[in-house]
DNA sequence: TTTTGTATTAACAGAATTGTTAAACAACTT
DNA sequence: AAGTTGTTTAACAATTCTGTTAATACAAAA
């Protein structure tokens, strides 16, 4: 049995949390401008005060969210830059199957990252100056190695940042698109496992042929 | 010199016509939730009123972009499909092509229709029993014209709603994602018109590739 | 036991937004 | 010219949503 300290602690952090993911939730699926506080407060089993009490804005609230999801939007794009140790055919199969995994971890985080950045750009901009340099040495680096695979003959010479987006691109929309495509396609997404099975080897097969001889 | 008759008309067709563009381009940059009845009406020069007094409510403004906007969008996923009369590998690279200069041209539309299908996905279940029949039929054609080429040696075999997702995936993610990507891919994208001839001959590869043997 | 800080509720305030209405106005018809 | 019709404006009504506050409960510390 608890004492009545840790309890009160518990249950002060569980309302938070309970806030925090019920606000996830709204936001990524409503976007900021449809979700209500009111909803989330709801959805959380508190009062809507009690929002504004911890967080004391919808402002602020959601900034906790973009935070996070931008952190975790990073780390799933470098998922597709693949581990430098590996020889490149190998990077490149095992970095589009990676970044698949992740985003289907999270469907709808792409969207909302998107989303995010189109209705307010300004807000990122400072987001960009930091990722920019850090993409700038990675991709030298995985351009000079693209480089030399190809003049080893193990692939053809292609520009890493369009094979990039390809694996992006390919990999996120069907996330993306999902709620579009779904009622559309009758049984080839039926069965949700065995389609997104059959997409990520579908998405790995299109830039495996994109890079070789 | 018109004559007033017809220039009250042109008048009033005028202003409905200037309400629409400005409700078209609020609704499709921030939503149906962030977009103002009073930003779009003073960005189309009348009183809020007005914009009430022609179009009742913003659900009817916004079902009117709406229509608009899936109908572009209908037409433009068709594009993708190809001219049934071309040779096989040729009826796919014009498709991809064709696909491409569509959405560049409505670059805004891709997101809109899945934002929209994402938000309120009962509201359009109607479209998807229209929609399905159609694909369906089309479908089964051109998988049979795959199965044909394919039998002839002139390309592999695939599932064409498969590869039809890949066209889609490569052509709308380049401008979903253009406003995340442009800051971060420095020069690669910084003439925008060179980016979009050389991602567009690089998503055309791409599915070449894919399709030959 | 008193004090102090935190958690919680209910009621309210303020702002923004959508939508309505009555009256003025303009143009055309007869 | 009078009436009819459709257009426009300004003021206002209603609602929804965010955020605040005052009162209260309650547990821990002193």
């Amino acid at each position: 049995m608890l004492n009545s300290k840790t309890m009160d602690t518990n249950q002060k952090q569980n309302k938070e949390k309970e806030i925090l993911t019920a606000a996830e939730n709204e936001f990524l699926t409503k976007g900021y401008d449809g979700a209500r506080t009111t909803s989330i407060a709801k959805a959380a089993g508190v009062t809507h005060a009690m929002l504004h009490y911890y967080f004391r804005t919808k402002e602020q609230l959601f900034e906790r969210i973009v935070d996070e999801k931008f952190r975790l939007m990073a780390e799933s794009t470098l998922a597709a830059l693949g581990d430098s140790s590996l020889p490149m055919k190998e990077r490149i199969r095992t970095g589009v199957a990676n970044h698949f995994d992740f985003v289907a971890s999270n469907p709808l985080l792409p969207l909302f990252v998107i989303n995010e950045i189109v209705s307010r750009p300004e807000r990122y901009a400072f987001l960009h100056e930091r990722a920019k340099t850090i993409i700038d040495t990675v991709y030298r680096g995985l351009q000079a190695d693209i480089d030399r695979a190809a003049e080893r003959g193990e692939m053809v010479q292609i520009n890493a940042k369009m094979l990039f987006m390809s694996i992006m691109s390919l990999n996120i929309f069907t996330f993306i698109a999902y709620p579009f495509m779904k009622p559309l396609m009758g049984d080839l997404m039926a069965n949700d496992e065995r389609f997104l099975a059959e997409r990520k080897a579908e998405n790995i097969e299109t830039i495996m042929k994109r890079i070789e001889i």
